[in-house]
DNA sequence: GCCAACGTTGGC
DNA sequence: GCCAACGTTGGC
């Protein structure tokens, strides 16, 4: 299993938004980013990923899951983008912030850390687990 | 609200 | 195919 990062403004799409979806989840759609989408197309059915909220919040809020692959963006016309769907699988106890993430030594090589601007990341084993710790 | 970083676009 | 101009993103 594969772990990624997927990243919101909580003003256009909050992890509450998500977690109202339920199990029937929704398209993360309206990406618009090569790097991004190629990204998207690497994820499978059961993969795991954090949700995190940029701008105002900065932090990882949640867990979700995959639960379809890579399909075309139902947003747009264009044949370029596709998406995934996610579903809300648990909040964390306690938020892991930007700022703890970059205090903390092992997580300095994060995607999150060296190129903020992607929103659609992959996130190591060992970066899961520690983020998963510091959340609990 | 500003600015730096980055990606995309379009003219040549 | 290069590069300047522009738009977007996200941290501060």
């Amino acid at each position: 299993m594969a772990y990624w990062l997927f990243k919101s403004e909580p003003s256009t799409w909050s992890w509450d938004d998500q977690v109202a979806k339920g199990d029937a989840g929704e398209e993360w759609d309206g990406v618009r980013n090569y790097q991004a989408r190629n990204i998207m197309r690497q994820m499978a059915v059961g993969d795991q990923g954090f949700f995190y909220h940029s701008q105002t919040e900065k932090a990882v809020v949640g867990i979700v899951e995959v639960i379809a692959e890579s399909h075309p963006d139902s947003t747009t016309d264009d044949d370029r983008w596709d998406c995934v769907d996610i579903k809300a699988m648990r909040g964390l106890s306690t938020p892991v912030t930007l700022d703890q993430i970059k205090a903390e030594p092992r997580l300095a090589e994060m995607v999150l850390v060296r190129n903020s601007r992607l929103s659609v990341q992959p996130v190591t084993q060992a970066e899961w687990d520690i983020i998963c710790a510091m959340g609990a």
